[in-house]
DNA sequence: GAGCACTGC
């Protein structure tokens, strides 16, 4: 499913969203599928016989009677079906048809989606084939939109995370009969944890059935997983092998293999794989000679073939980022000009998520004016969306992948080697209308060295968050007891996270959740913003803090062009920047944020006007999004009884506001040294101000700052810095003071309020301590 | 002098 917008279809995001990306198109697309949606007329019911017809004409139609026969008999069902097989849209309601949702028992089926995107528009298409209104029978529920009724709804698409926050009110989930994890190869932490906690589930209430349904063959470890026999990896490299075989053409045989399990009372078998066959078209894999040394040229080189010699449809070439994406499409324009007489042109498209609405627009109008497409993609392509009329691709076989190192507590960036699953997943997309080619720029024995799956995301990113949620839920061993699908994150990555969470007040010595790491993990906010928000109650700036919250968890909402940037006569660039400057406070980024914020909502200067956004050059999406998250966020400090302290603010007082950062933040300072560059206080690194900081051209006169996080690219950049003033350094105590922090409208006037800010009451926790205790589960000094 | 793959609560 797209992640994009797609002309047709539905409309993308939040009511917010859609501010940001409205126009009559999409409102005309959206009014048409309603009237699909609704049963009144004549001419929608014949709509609804030819939908009918439809989805008779898939192939997965003539498996419904299988499906079936295996969720009535099995507690747990792994479907294993190309994209584009019906799963999703079809299994919810040959179950509804059977009657696994009968109103009378109040339960409902839920699937679940990586990304909000798709639960929309498969509940829209699926509430168009039942002949219903989006909300009444079929329903949606992502993040700051739920569209369905609690009494009625008995099919509904749910993000993963939306699911996963139902489980803190209804641990059963005793709402539904049937749960469908869709995607779950993609190895989402949230899609993880649901399934981990299935299987928990499922041993108190095993008439409930769970489907888990991946496009490729992951199957044995899932099932292998509820089934609780042991899987190692050994069995990955057949897997890896088929994984490698996915784009070939696809076999018409189904295959069951049914798994001998004692059955219950209930004459329940514990699980079983089904294939499902797919509508693929076979794709032609050609490997290069030898290992290239510059795979973008390699990949231009590559176009140009496919360009010259290969018969008409379009191209799609990934590559790792926007840089690179860039670099390509520049050499691919240079070469335009030498294209041979009478040959067609290549349009050159970008595919990456920065892209305005106008740009996602024109990658779904396939009809290339007299030529050919050429989409040149980050790894968006591989799964988020999906693009049509592409017959040749060409891999560079990296991503660019985000990794935490639990050593430094940071996130870096790196260029990575895909895994066989992702090479296939990428040729894959060949063959989605006719047969196709797929152009790998790395070597056969390569390929075969390549790692069969993605590392999923529980192995390679902060656990502090995962970490609270489960104990929140009730897990209390996460080291030992704690059954993880294979491959289990490292017991240091474990480590970090319970360490952390000692750190942020999370937990006690004892690992237990204390009062403030129970609202902690109520919120859904990354753990160092919830606890931004605790403090802010404390400090009674809460008004404040939650424009900064929200601020923080959207895109800079500060568009500085991205062409000729490091021109300084660029007008373009040197005009943004100064739109930029009417905003900045000089302390940094947390208060400038707040500026944008108050200017946009202020009914005299911003009005929440796109008019205003386009004066100050601001991104009025975001701007819109920040607005809807902090909503949200002001429901989660109602529900928490705080709706009193959520309209606190600090009335002028910005030593509140500076405090209360600092009592959030302290984890992340940095000093800077003198020759210019910052080291972390906590570990002595070096760090250096993101370009994207409003502090990155400038020298504060404080030497201290503080951050929101580090993400390591090709140097460690700190992102989202404010500055902080020192007054006194001791060993192993580190006070800051603030001073001269311009509150709202950009005034920069110095305050003289010096406050001081603090450290938890006790030094960070040693680095390492026991995993295994015998009297105390979890965290021992 | 220089950057941000992509989701999600």
């Amino acid at each position: 499913m797209s992640t994009f917008w797609k002309p047709g279809t539905a409309q993308p995001g939040s009511s917010a969203d859609r501010i940001g990306t409205s126009s009559e198109e999409a409102e005309s697309a959206f009014q048409h599928a309603s009237a699909i949606s609704s049963s009144s007329s004549s001419s929608s019911s014949r709509e609804r016989r030819s939908l009918q017809e439809e989805r008779k004409a898939l192939p997965i139609y003539e498996q419904r009677e299988r499906i079936l026969y295996a969720v009535q008999r099995y507690g747990v069902v792994v479907i294993v079906g190309q994209t584009g097989c019906g799963k999703t849209t079809q299994i919810p309601q040959y179950l509804l048809e059977a009657g696994w949702a009968p109103t009378h028992r109040a339960q409902s089926i839920v699937c679940t989606q990586p990304r909000r995107l798709s639960c929309l528009s498969i509940s829209m298409r699926v509430s168009a084939e039942q002949g219903c209104i989006l909300g009444s029978q079929v329903g949606y529920a992502v993040p700051f939109e739920r569209h369905y009724d609690a009494r009625t709804t008995r099919i509904k698409y749910v993000t993963h995370g939306t699911l996963f926050r139902e489980l803190m009110s209804d641990p059963l989930l005793s709402a539904y009969s049937v749960v469908m994890i869709d995607e779950a190869h993609e190895r989402n932490a949230f899609s993880d944890l649901l399934l981990i906690l299935l299987k928990k589930i499922r041993r108190k209430r095993p008439s409930l059935r769970v489907i888990v349904s991946s496009a490729t063959i992951d199957a044995q470890a899932f099932l292998n997983f509820f089934l609780d026999k042991p899987y190692t990896g050994q069995e990955r490299q057949a897997g890896g092998a088929q994984a490698a075989a996915a784009a070939a053409p696809t076999t018409t045989t189904t295959t069951a293999t049914s798994t001998t399990q004692r059955s219950n009372n209930e004459e329940v078998e514990d699980g079983i794989i089904l294939s499902l066959q797919g509508r693929t078209f076979p794709v032609e894999i050609a490997y290069a000679q030898e290992a290239v040394e510059d795979y973008v040229k390699a990949s231009v080189e590559a176009v140009w073939q496919l360009h010259l010699a290969e018969a008409k449809g379009d191209i799609l070439v990934f590559l790792t980022g926007k840089e690179e994406i860039d670099a390509c499409m520049q050499a691919l324009a240079d070469r335009q000009i030498s294209l041979p007489q009478g040959s067609l042109p290549l349009h050159l498209l970008p595919v990456h998520a920065g892209l305005s609405t106008q740009e996602q627009m024109a990658l779904f109008d396939s009809t290339a004016r007299g030529g050919r497409r050429c989409l040149v993609a980050t790894n968006i392509a591989e799964a988020s969306v999906t693009l049509p009329g592409i017959r040749y691709v060409v891999d560079c076989g990296l991503v660019k992948m985000r990794l935490f190192d639990p050593e430094s507590g940071t996130d870096s960036l790196c260029i990575l080697p895909i895994s066989q699953a992702s090479a296939a997943q990428r040729s894959g997309r060949a063959g989605r209308t006719s047969a196709g080619k797929a152009l790998r720029l790395y070597t056969r024995s390569t390929f075969r060295s390549l790692a069969p799956h993605t590392s999923p995301e529980l192995c390679r990113s902060d656990l502090t968050s995962v970490v609270l949620q489960l104990k929140s839920l009730g897990v209390d061993d996460l080291v030992r007891k704690f059954e993880w699908i294979w491959p289990a994150p490292s017991t240091r990555l474990l480590s970090c996270a319970l360490q952390r969470c000692a750190v942020l007040g999370a937990m006690d010595e004892w690992a237990r959740l204390t009062p403030d790491g129970q609202k902690m993990a109520e919120l859904p906010l990354e753990p160092i913003m919830g606890k931004l928000l605790l403090q802010s109650v404390r400090f009674q700036c809460s008004k404040e803090i939650l424009s900064v919250i929200a601020m923080l968890s959207v895109s800079s909402p500060f568009v500085i062009p991205d062409e000729k940037r490091y021109a300084s006569n660029d007008a373009a660039y040197t005009s943004a920047l100064l739109s930029r400057d009417k905003f900045t406070a000089e302390e940094g980024d947390h208060l400038s944020l707040l500026n944008v914020y108050d200017a946009f909502v202020d009914p005299q200067v911003g009005a929440s006007s796109r008019g205003f956004c386009k004066r100050n050059k601001l991104a009025f999406a975001a701007l819109a999004r920040a607005v809807s998250i902090r909503q949200q966020l002001q429901g989660w400090m109602k529900r928490l009884g705080w709706e009193r302290e959520a309209r606190m603010g600090c009335e002028g007082d910005e030593g509140r506001l500076r405090k209360c950062l600092v009592s959030a933040l302290f984890e992340n300072a940095a000093r800077r040294m003198e020759d210019g560059e910052y080291r972390s206080i906590r570990a002595g690194q070096t760090l250096h101000i993101h370009p994207s900081s409003v502090l990155f051209d400038r020298i504060p006169k404080s030497k201290y700052v503080i951050f929101q996080e580090v993400v390591q690219t090709n140097k460690r950049y700190m992102r989202d810095v404010t500055v902080v003033e020192e007054v006194s350094e001791k060993k192993g105590v580190f006070f800051v003071f603030f001073a001269h922090i311009a509150l709202r409208k950009n005034q920069n006037k110095a305050s003289d309020a010096m406050l001081n800010a603090f450290l938890p009451p006790r030094p960070l926790p040693a680095t390492s301590f026991s995993l295994s205790p015998s009297t105390h589960k979890g965290l021992v000094t």
